[in-house]
RNA sequence: GGUGGGUUGGCCGAGAGGCGAGGCAACGGACUGCAAAUCCGUGUACACGGGUUCAAAUCCCGUACCCACCUCCA
């Protein structure tokens, strides 16, 4: 069975072949830098990271790249909020994407390209849009270019949208709807330099002062470090229309086949509405990594499949932590480091379309069954391979304490183990009153203790 | 108005014509000094109304409700 996958353009699961054998180019559009990345925005990270793994693992050499937008907008209105700069607000949140990133192993992509380290390459491919007559620029001497939808007859294929049915409302800000387009739905390529916004951000161009749209950009670096022709192009539902129409609409008017297949991720929700500041921050990663551990949460993500909806809570997280407690369980007691072979169900599972709820059925299947047998080593081998692709292996270093984690460790298990030699000695002497108080001294503590065939252990409860 | 998606047992979540995915929780049993972990067992779920079929949660028609996108958004 071959690898497939579910393509937004068509519609339907098909079979991925890719434009050079072996090889995989992959775009992603990352993240807007202007806030604390929250569990709706790292699905998107967790999703194709699994992309990226699989593929790998099928033995695609990948090449995936995922940008940073670091002008726009919002940006330049919460850094002025806050008194920083633009472009340094942009750098704390790309720091702390990173950070979240970091904490659910989510691999770094071959390349991370910022918006406003590609303006040349924007230039060049508005310029050709212009010469082609897919692109004017405004007539009222603000600077702007916008990319004219009339001009190209495809406008709305990937959404499957007619032009004239679309909502004919203009930009929010009227002043710039002042500025005069075309048609309402002619997106801007280039925005003129405003009195109002600083000198830094902005740059040259054949336009005057001025920066980039947001559309424009993933066009240009998805075309710089790919080719004018890639494989896969990824992104969140939200950003079908207009973002993905309009980055195909503008790459191919310009000449560039672009991208063979979509890829969208489903949303994370909250009380059924979409995750956003508003709610507050008690879902931003950090947060959230004060109640649980990173390879939980992404346990959790990676249990259901990208293009299902999540309604997020704090029970589900509960739920999925204690299910992987039970595979934890399950490979300490076997005590097995190297990964053996993937499970063929397993593979079939995520070939089709990266079925990772299937994927993780048969996780826990292998996990039933090491537990029944005499010898649990060949299960926990095939354990470790699954939790490894799908970048939850409990040892990855990824994960791994730092050198604090480490000596606290070593302190509390000293002490915890005195206690349970004292245990030991009560239950030895049939002392169960005094055996349970100690045990009930090291719960209230936070500790387990269990007791198995090779004495007692303990653990965080 | 246009374009998509959804409604599955106490909860989470797959599946997409025939055999009850899987997890969490619960209950019973085994094991245990007691627990924990683990194993075994217990559930007759697919929004509603029609239809097609030997057979429908899965296909068709209709209805209801929910959500997303069409404006920055993972």
């Amino acid at each position: 069975m071959t690898f497939r996958l579910y393509d937004t353009a068509t519609r339907e699961v098909r079979d991925f072949v890719p434009l050079e054998e072996g090889k995989a180019g992959l775009y992603v559009c990352g993240l807007t830098v202007q806030s604390e990345p929250h569990v709706g925005h790292v699905r998107s990270g967790v999703n194709f990271d699994v992309l990226q793994r699989w593929l790998r693992h099928l033995g695609y050499q990948v090449t995936f790249i995922r940008n940073v937008t670091d002008i726009d907008d919002k940006i330049l209105a919460k850094s002025a909020d806050q008194g920083l700069e633009w472009y340094e607000l942009a750098y704390r949140m790309t720091r702390e994407l990173e950070r979240a990133y970091d904490a659910l192993n989510v691999a770094p992509p071959t390349y991370e390209p910022a918006a406003t380290g590609h303006i040349p390459e924007m230039v060049v491919l508005i310029q050709e849009l212009i010469e082609r007559g897919h692109a004017y620029v405004a007539a009222d001497g603000s600077g702007d270019v916008y990319f004219d939808v009339r001009s190209w007859p495809q406008y709305g294929e990937l959404t499957r949208q007619k032009v004239d049915d679309m909502e004919a409302a203009g930009d929010a800000d009227p002043q710039e709807t002042a500025r005069r387009k075309r048609d309402p739905r002619d997106f801007a390529l280039w925005k003129g330099k405003k009195e109002t916004e600083p000198a830094t951000a902005a740059w040259p161009s054949p336009w005057g002062s001025g920066r980039p749209g947001w559309h424009i950009e993933c066009s240009a670096m998805a075309g710089k470090y790919l080719g004018p022709a890639f494989d896969i192009h990824g992104g969140g539902v939200d950003l079908r229309f207009p973002h993905h129409e309009n980055e195909q609409a503008q790459s191919r008017a310009a000449g560039r086949p672009f991208a063979s297949y979509w890829m969208h991720n489903a949303w994370i929700t909250t009380a059924g509405e979409k995750m956003s500041k508003s709610l507050g921050n008690s879902l931003t990663i950090p947060a959230v990594l004060q109640r649980y551990r990173g390879i939980e949460l992404r346990f959790y993500v990676v249990s259901a499949h990208y293009r299902s909806h999540v309604e997020f809570s704090f029970e589900a997280l509960d739920e999925a932590a204690a299910g992987f407690r039970r595979i934890e369980n399950f490979l300490d007691r076997a005590g097995v480091t190297e990964p053996g072979e993937l499970p063929q169900a397993f593979v079939d599972a995520m070939n089709d379309d990266l079925g990772t709820p299937a994927a993780m059925a048969v996780l826990f299947d292998v996990v039933r069954d090491g537990n029944r047998a005499e010898d649990p080593a060949p299960q926990a081998a095939q354990v470790l391979a699954m939790l490894d692709v799908l970048g939850l292996n409990p040892a990855d270093s990824a994960w791994g304490a730092d050198g604090d984690d480490q000596r606290l460790t070593d302190a509390v298990d000293a002490l915890v183990t005195g206690l349970l030699e004292q245990r030991a000695q009560a239950r030895a002497d049939k002392d169960f009153a005094t055996a349970d108080a100690i045990r009930d001294r090291i719960k209230a503590a936070g500790i387990e203790v269990e007791d198995t065939p090779d004495g007692p252990k303990w653990s965080l409860a």
